[in-house]
DNA sequence: CTGAAAGCGCTAACAA
DNA sequence: TTGTTAGCGCTTTCAG
């Protein structure tokens, strides 16, 4: 008898009696009622699905835990797969999420095209993190990744630097490319030297940001240097202690453990993580119930914390 | 016409021309098969579940990332959720996981008693990760904590120390007292003071570890400290940096970020996630293959990484 | 080689 | 208040 639907749905039209048959049967054969099912039959299911390059990472595994948090509120479950920066591999996950009919899909992109992402918008809704995706209109939570390394410049040349150096990630990211724009955009303001001699924007990871430093530090002599990423910083700054030379001035993009405690503690834009998780959800579900929206881009304040590694002078 | 089915899923006994037409139509229709009803039918889900504390934790997001990218080499999706410790929401993550019909479960338990966990095992396979559940008779993948921290009080003795205090985590947590008890044992092994003076077995985040850090500091005068967990390292580190008592040695239980930059640098042993999540992976899909296989314990090896702080003399 | 029918576990609609 | 029927999208079985 389908009265039993009738219990787990918690629907008043059934006598007291019978539920209570319902829910001791229930009981004794330890039934569990199967999502899925419930899922296929309401063609719709309540999962979200987050695709991020890694959740090894500081940021990315602090936007997943905002995400799984923020899901949570509206009970919803979170599945998860990772890019590894690689694009094919991107469009398989994505692809077998859109399978598996998830509600909607927070996606942080990898480098290039994704006009194939177009047409599955128009029955699964697809929140952009972090950064844009070429050739996509869908929405978008992130940073103002241009005014803040732009503010990063600006704080250097407040104590008086004018041989500011730039280590970034792989440019083939938009926000990498927005960040080194910033940087560029602050240093010809202020008359700075942008040739490129002081740029090195292709570091993917900590050793080739540890190596370009090293470079840097021998050829141009900057008296500062601007990490666009947190892996970047976490090349950069250690070579700058086993170089004993933590008389370089450094901004980071992005904070990280024990910034505060190294000697000097280390001035970075702090890359809020969280809001944007938060703000990505809510953003979903906001479209979830409303599908026709506009695609939005939605900016996250970004804050600078001062440390002493930006505040040293010349 | 069921036989789309068959182009679908490569069925042999299919001609190529009605194949081809087939593909046509999927082609023109954007159609995409719902996986969903694909496991609803077949009666079982690829899915496995990990459930957590926070995603957002060093440990657990390496362990996450490593079950991650165990998973999809056998095409499993992911379903993450965290407890924050609080063990009516892992039950009902959980029984929520459950239903959904994941194919296993990865759990790293939280405190208290999990028989209630048992009668699920029947259907669906549990590995434990990190620590054990009370009550629980399932696989678990870990490491050796008791000789973990046992090793650390030797090291640091090798050294000369003998006032050793240890700053731990919540003690409601298997894994904490087993650490606990290796440092306890090494201690009394060696006939040096264990009265609990020097023990502060109770800092479950960097804040109170830092203030019983300050503590121990102030009244004990221990020569050095061994760091039951990276959230305890993450404050006892610091307060150590601010209060300018670097000459204190440490050995940490967890790696973490820029451990090898600050000055010294911090002798950790390894908490090896990677492995754990990998071996946890591989016995469940193990279990998966073959139902009725004994309960194990899975023990990783862990390494001493030797950085300075646990070098010092007294 | 291809089609038709049945059923996975669930619920909406209708009937009793 | 309760039971029956149908069908979500898929695959397996059995006929043609």
């Amino acid at each position: 008898m389908r009265t039993a639907s009738r219990v787990l749905n918690d629907d008043a039209r059934v006598a007291d009696l019978t539920r209570q048959r319902v829910q001791d049967v229930i009981r004794d054969l330890s039934f569990t009622p199967d999502s899925m099912a419930r899922s296929l039959r309401a063609g719709t299911d309540a999962t979200i699905g987050i695709v991020v390059e890694s959740v090894d990472d500081p940021f990315f595994s602090k936007l997943v835990a905002a995400v799984e948090l923020a899901a949570s509120e509206s009970e919803r479950p979170v599945l998860i797969a990772s890019t590894r920066r690689d694009a094919d591999r991107e469009r398989a996950v994505v692809e077998q999420l859109v399978r598996r009919r998830v509600s909607g899909l927070l996606l942080a992109p990898t480098a290039g095209d994704h006009s194939w992402l177009q047409p599955i918008l128009a029955h699964t809704p697809v929140v952009l993190v972090d950064r844009p995706a070429p050739g996509l209109a869908a929405d978008l939570v992130g940073v103002d990744d241009r005014a803040a390394t732009a503010s990063a410049v600006d704080h250097l040349a407040s104590y008086g630097h004018r041989r500011i150096a730039y280590v970034g990630d792989d440019p083939g990211i938009p926000t990498s490319r927005a960040r080194l724009a910033g940087y560029r955009e602050a240093m010809a303001a202020r008359g700075l030297d942008v040739s490129g001699d002081l740029i090195r924007a292709d570091c993917p990871d900590p050793a080739s940001a540890a190596a370009a430093t090293a470079t840097l530090l021998a050829e141009q002599a900057p008296t500062a240097i601007v990490s666009g990423a947190t892996r970047c910083s976490l090349g950069v700054v250690p070579l700058l202690h086993s170089e004993k030379r933590t008389d370089v001035a450094v901004v980071g993009f992005g904070d990280f453990t024990m910034a505060d405690t190294l000697e000097p503690g280390i001035t970075v834009i702090d890359h809020p993580a969280d809001a944007i998780g938060t703000e990505a959800v809510h953003r979903l579900t906001a479209r979830l119930a409303q599908r026709d929206l506009p695609a939005l881009t939605i900016h996250v304040p970004v804050h600078l914390i001062r440390r002493g590694s930006g505040e040293l002078p010349v």
